[in-house]
DNA sequence: GTCTATAGCAGGATAGAC
DNA sequence: GTCTATCCTGCTATAGAC
């Protein structure tokens, strides 16, 4: 009913968000052309340019209107899935089964590291908003929360580039899996996803704390 | 002197793939025009389609004759630089060493990781290459140092997943410069690069072998 | 708000002179 | 082996009918 008067009823502009944002995630900005998003789209070329106003207008906006949701949406799963006094392996455990087993679809996740990566790669528009909204903010809190379960003995400079190896795991495991597939000879099924779950939890656990017994 | 038929004395053909190399890996292959690496190569047009046939395959070539050579160096750089009887930490530290701060410039690092992180997450012909010529005969060898140095309770499964978590924190580091800049608010210096060395090793070492006392 | 039609340009590739 | 000139396709973006 209540509705922003810049994100008014446009299922048009709806669709082409979405077929964008996998179409982006999959060959990138360049990759891609406006031709292409409107078929998909079953819409007319003309549409990009009148929702979004170019090309480029359109990917920031899958950002915006996708992109960060999504990586609030899991976020809050990571936090409500916690129980009361998180310990540091309840922590790592959750929070790597929030992003690789999440609340969304395994096409969403994978849309959603793609973009995730090539913006790291190679940082947009795009990465500024994402660092602003989505990381900072989410880093801070981590590093409240694992502060408080690690003890008193660690500087906030360690902590965070604990952090980030952590993350550096989810997002690889996230992104490379062609890479990860041939290595292993695993296929990304639910079987394999707990596994890694559980490969992150307790290699960061151990990696964190030193020594887990 | 002695030189294959394929591979003769052609400067134009070295200049191209060195210029198309750091293009590509700054842009990506469709972010990049032919127009733009003739001009860069300080050559002809149609000097890309008479010395490769064509755009594809200069990119393919550019990891046929720069990208895979460079991971081989890496590579030797990396067993050379090991101590007759390495210890865990000793494999861990050579090995971060060797591709966080190893024997070539940082400009060829950035473009080496660049280029792979873009085929990791959107495997193309020459993900094919690297993945038999360089990852498997590489983790395979990774794997039976390690094997060595960390005793027999080790299943070959999960050292891979290992080796691969570890492998991950060296990527990361490597191709997401921007995003550890702004969490941790460190530049990319020898002191930065170092300190992410010893960040790597300390990390991976706990998380291989549980308990470092 | 959605469409067709098209302007205007940049892209990869090639032919043929030198 | 290198150049110029050019073909032709495909792109983004826009104008204007409906």
């Amino acid at each position: 009913m209540a509705q922003t008067d810049t994100e008014t009823t446009d299922l048009t502009a709806e669709r082409l968000l979405k077929e964008a944002e996998a179409l982006f995630a999959k060959k990138g900005f360049e990759g891609v052309s406006v031709r292409e998003i409107t078929t998909r789209a079953k819409c007319n070329l003309a549409a990009v340019n009148y929702h979004f106003g170019n090309k480029k207008n359109l990917y920031l906006e899958v950002f915006r209107c996708r992109w960060v949701p999504r990586a609030k949406r899991l976020q809050q799963h990571f936090k409500t899935g916690l129980p009361p006094n998180p310990s540091l392996q309840d922590l790592l455990e959750t929070l790597a089964r929030a992003f690789l087993a999440g609340p969304i679809s395994d096409e969403d996740r994978c849309c959603h590291f793609q973009l995730m990566s090539r913006e790291l790669g190679q940082p947009t528009e795009a990465f500024d908003m994402v660092a602003d909204k989505v990381m900072q903010p989410f880093f801070a809190e981590l590093a409240q929360r694992f502060d408080l379960s690690l003890g008193k003995d660690c500087e906030k400079d360690a902590l965070l580039l604990d952090l980030l190896s952590v993350f550096a795991m989810v997002l690889y495991f996230s992104f490379a899996r062609e890479a990860v597939t041939r290595i292993t000879g695993h296929s990304y099924d639910e079987r394999f996803k707990s596994r890694l779950v559980k490969q992150i939890t307790a290699f960061s656990l151990r990696g964190l704390q030193g020594d887990p017994s």
